[in-house]
RNA sequence: GGAGAGAUGGCUGAGUGGUCGAAAGCGGCCGCCUGCUAAGCGGUUGUGGGGGUGUUAAGCUCCCACCCCGGGUUCGAAUCCCGGUCUCUCCGCCA
């Protein structure tokens, strides 16, 4: 959410900074129409609700029974044309809540221009794709011969998009998982965090998945909860509606938790192989941190899901996303792809397993986290910063397809192999 | 799932219709005092919104809202009524 003081102070830099994410400029007048109507009414309220306090005051004081009930006629009126006021002012207060919900954030000026993925700019690129001396094969093929990994058993139980793993299979994920917990925990120091799977609504508000993405989402109507999408939903959640004291920032947390998506956006995307499902297992990495910091902080978690990528020993590239391709919250992002050689129509894909953003205030604003700059100053907003360290299934695509051999085993990445119990490869049968 | 109790400021905890944004204590901050520390003394200490003044600053000032959330009663609600959420205790069930 957009600060409302800096939408009515500095509406065209605003409008800038829509029209440069492809967003309509015109909700800025929308929004100060609203507001102006809001402070209107919420003006006449205040000094309305000020003359009934005097005025009861003094009912209390009154001693002649007449005069009382007088007073008491007066305030009635007053109270009366309070609560006609006060509908109108929940209702505008609720309209521009709303569309202040449903305007995106705004790019940091670094970002570059572009109208949408096709300019999105690749910053490095880091290791070379293996050369191979046979076909190399995608990852289903290679999971499927191996037998630790069973699509049609899979949609068999949950229908399309869903998969199993079995075996070597489990255990690679399982290992991958802890390999990358452990590395972010000790090395990075990040705080980790078993977070709940499932959310109330209003801390999918506060990460910006609501009200606006409510279809890619799973939804429990019985309960009123949902499953979260990312583990960023409930992680940044931990601390809503808290001031946290300046000396506790950065907070780093990283989190492993299924991620569920009903990816209706996407059908008919990606439908091959274990790419996209609807669960997945991820593990993210978040940080609060304060305003000053937060652009250093962005830098040093790509660092660290880098180094992910470098300790399994694949090529990767960094790309960042121009203003056209930035999420609705992000002010900055930059995605980590893993090179899946056999992915793809022809010859290999790099696949998105990483996605690292700086939100600013954005997120804070919606889910009121602060934190006091100095002992008795004014609360701020946190900026928050994530990105995942890495997502699962297309890590495991990567490992398979970059690590396969001539005969159909795969090698386990070395990194990894003390997860594993100390298996060097996954051999058929 | 059944029965009961509760939810007040950073914390503990008073407050049952007006003078309560809320006693007291603790903690925090500022100052005084004191070889140092501790103790002591004085002051101060919530969040959000709106108005005025000011250079769309700092500051000053006025007002409103908030005692879990949402409704209701009343001239007036932390206080009374209804609904919800959460916590605790006991019972049942259970990985």
């Amino acid at each position: 959410m957009l600060d409302i003081r800096l939408i009515r102070e500095q509406p065209d830099f605003v409008k800038e900074g829509l029209r440069k994410v492809g967003a309509d400029p015109a909700l800025v007048d929308q929004v100060i129409e609203l507001d102006a109507r809001r402070r209107t009414l919420e003006t006449e309220a205040s000094s309305l609700r000020a003359q009934r306090n005097a005025g009861s005051k003094e009912i209390g004081r009154l001693k002649d029974e007449a005069e009382r009930e007088a007073r008491k006629a007066e305030m009635r009126a007053i109270g009366d044309r309070i609560a006609s006021i006060e509908v109108d002012l929940k209702a505008a207060e609720a309209d521009q809540q709303n569309l202040l919900l449903n305007i995106p954030n705004l790019p940091l000026p670094e970002v570059p221009y572009g109208a949408d993925e096709r300019e999105n700019v690749v910053i490095k690129t880091v290791g070379e794709p293996r050369a191979f001396d046979f076909e190399p094969k995608p990852h289903w093929e290679i999971g499927a011969a191996l037998g630790i990994l069973d699509i049609e058993r899979g949609t068999k139980l949950s229908g399309s998009r869903f998969y199993v793993l079995k075996g070597q299979g489990a255990a690679l994920q399982r290992a991958l998982i802890s390999f990358m917990l452990d590395l972010h925990i000790r090395k990075h120091g990040y705080t980790e965090v078993y977070p709940p799977a499932v959310v109330k609504e209003h801390c999918l508000v506060g990460t910006g998945n609501l009200p606006k993405f409510g279809d890619n989402l799973y939804r429990d109507i019985e309960d009123d909860l949902w499953l979260v999408p990312t583990a960023e939903v409930p992680v940044t959640n931990l601390h809503r509606e808290e001031i946290l004291d300046a000396s506790d920032l950065p907070i780093k947390y990283v989190a492993y938790s299924p991620c569920f998506r009903r990816e209706r956006m996407s059908a008919g995307r990606d439908v091959r192989g274990i790419k996209r499902g609807h669960q997945f297992d991820k593990v993210e990495m978040v940080k609060l941190c304060t305003p000053e910091t937060s652009r250093a902080e962005l830098d040093s978690l790509i660092a660290d899901a880098e180094d992910v990528c470098r300790a399994l020993e694949m090529p990767y590239r960094v790309v960042q996303m121009c203003t056209g391709d930035l999420s609705f919250v992000s002010a900055i992002k930059f995605d980590l792809e893993l090179w899946a050689p056999a992915c793809g129509d022809e010859g290999g894909e790099w696949l998105e397993v990483s996605s690292c953003a700086c939100f600013t205030d954005f997120q804070a604003r919606r889910a009121g986290i602060r934190y006091r700059p100095e002992p008795g100053a004014r609360p701020e907003f946190v900026h928050t910063i994530n990105g995942s360290g890495l997502a699962l299934p297309r890590t495991l695509i990567a490992v398979l397809e970059n690590y396969q051999n001539a005969d159909g085993s795969v090698t386990i990445p070395e990194a990894v192999r003390p997860y594993m119990g100390g298996v060097e490869r996954i051999c058929a049968g």
